[in-house]
DNA sequence: CCGTATCCAATAAGATACTG
DNA sequence: CAGTATCTTATTGGATACGG
């Protein structure tokens, strides 16, 4: 009863803690606010820039990124850095600690997947189709498959790499790929873990090859309804 | 921009929601409430009552669990279940998958107890200390150990198992075990984690055990600030 | 174009008192 | 004990205007 209006006295500093040492209660004063893991999963796979963000996080709006970043800045998980010459635009990047959360909360998004109550028909931003591959390769049915796997979204491009079970991600240019997908986020994600027919995307490649690929990735069993 | 005005002509039904396939989003939208984590925490080893889990949590209103728990149970992680008689109260349980959220929450506590923003020194529920050991484990250190160790907390009791490097708990009376720990959870926190020495809190059994025990939780190490 | 700052309305959270 | 009801405060999102 003290300490809440201690709290209260303090101002707006140190508003609303939950005062509990268990790391979780930390996890969530780093990462608890709305928004905070969509953007730290936008920069799973290398530096945005605001308006990126913006346009992928389809939703957001302005002074809540700015607000989200300014945090996850302060808190060690995301540093403002400056391209270099000539670009020199300034992006956001996750740190290397930031990005050990990145497992983490894929295993959260896999684990929430299996909900009766889950969508898969809403839009998709390029890194979580990208990121449900990762998360999602069965190490089984991926021996022995070697390839690298494009994907082209407008412009943004990937370039997976599928060796020894699972799945390597860069965000580049993919012009050196055995295979390439080309289409929306949601569209691939279609094809690949809607069994949509292929036709539905443009395969650049080895077309075989698109087909082997796409059967890696078993969607987790929805749960019953008790 | 006429999506948003759907929304809210629909009014409070499907007020804010992400919008986004992804899994990740959706488990925002199943846990993404304050609190929402931590009531799954308190859950991890069976059922509890209101009142346990509003006195664990401290901090927490009546209302917030109130509607944590409907929440929770409406989305299919926790059930609203009654004691057999002759106890007959009534008790909250996490639903089998909603048991399956908790390894990874416990991950992302885990992950963020590395935070230079961290502090120990608050106060911990006596499932976080648990928790905390079943996270931390070092399979490494524990080979070959094989105990059972108790922990009383005031009326509440856990029994842990350590086998095969792995440490498993029932929440029991602790009259069966080798050796058991007895004092605040932050105490005994204070004494595993923290290099406390063991006098501050009172152990029944082999004493012995109880030293070679709580070397079997190293640390994460904290992260640099850059 | 890349953000930031400010303002407003709608929600969510918190404190407290109260009921079956 | 197990919640509701009510009131206050804090946070959110959207719009818009502003600075580099």
């Amino acid at each position: 009863m003290q300490l809440q209006k201690l709290t209260k006295a303090r101002g707006n500093e140190e508003k609303r803690r939950f005062d509990d040492a268990c790391g979780l209660a930390h996890a969530m004063e780093l990462l608890g606010e709305r928004w905070a893991m969509l953007v730290l999963r936008e920069l799973a796979y290398g530096s945005r820039r605001f308006s990126d963000l913006k346009h992928d996080l389809q939703g957001i709006s302005a002074n809540v990124l700015t607000q989200r970043l300014t945090e996850l800045e302060a808190r060690g998980l995301v540093r403002k850095t400056k391209l270099p010459p000539p670009a020199a635009v300034q992006v956001y990047e996750a740190t290397r600690w930031g990005l050990e959360a990145v497992p983490v909360i894929a295993s959260l998004g896999k684990w929430a997947a299996r909900s009766p109550l889950h969508n898969p028909e809403l839009r998709m931003s390029h890194v979580s189709v990208v990121m449900s591959l990762q998360t999602l390769i069965s190490a089984e049915r991926a021996k022995g498959f070697d390839a690298r796997v494009g994907f082209r979204f407008g412009d943004t491009s990937y370039v997976t790499t599928v060796h020894d079970g699972a799945l390597d991600v860069e965000r580049r240019d993919a012009d050196d790929c055995d295979v390439t997908f080309i289409g929306s986020p949601s569209e691939i994600a279609a094809v690949i873990h809607g069994g949509a027919p292929i036709e539905m995307i443009k395969v650049e490649g080895d077309l075989e090859l698109a087909e082997r690929f796409r059967t890696l990735f078993p969607l987790p069993e929805k749960v019953a309804v008790g």
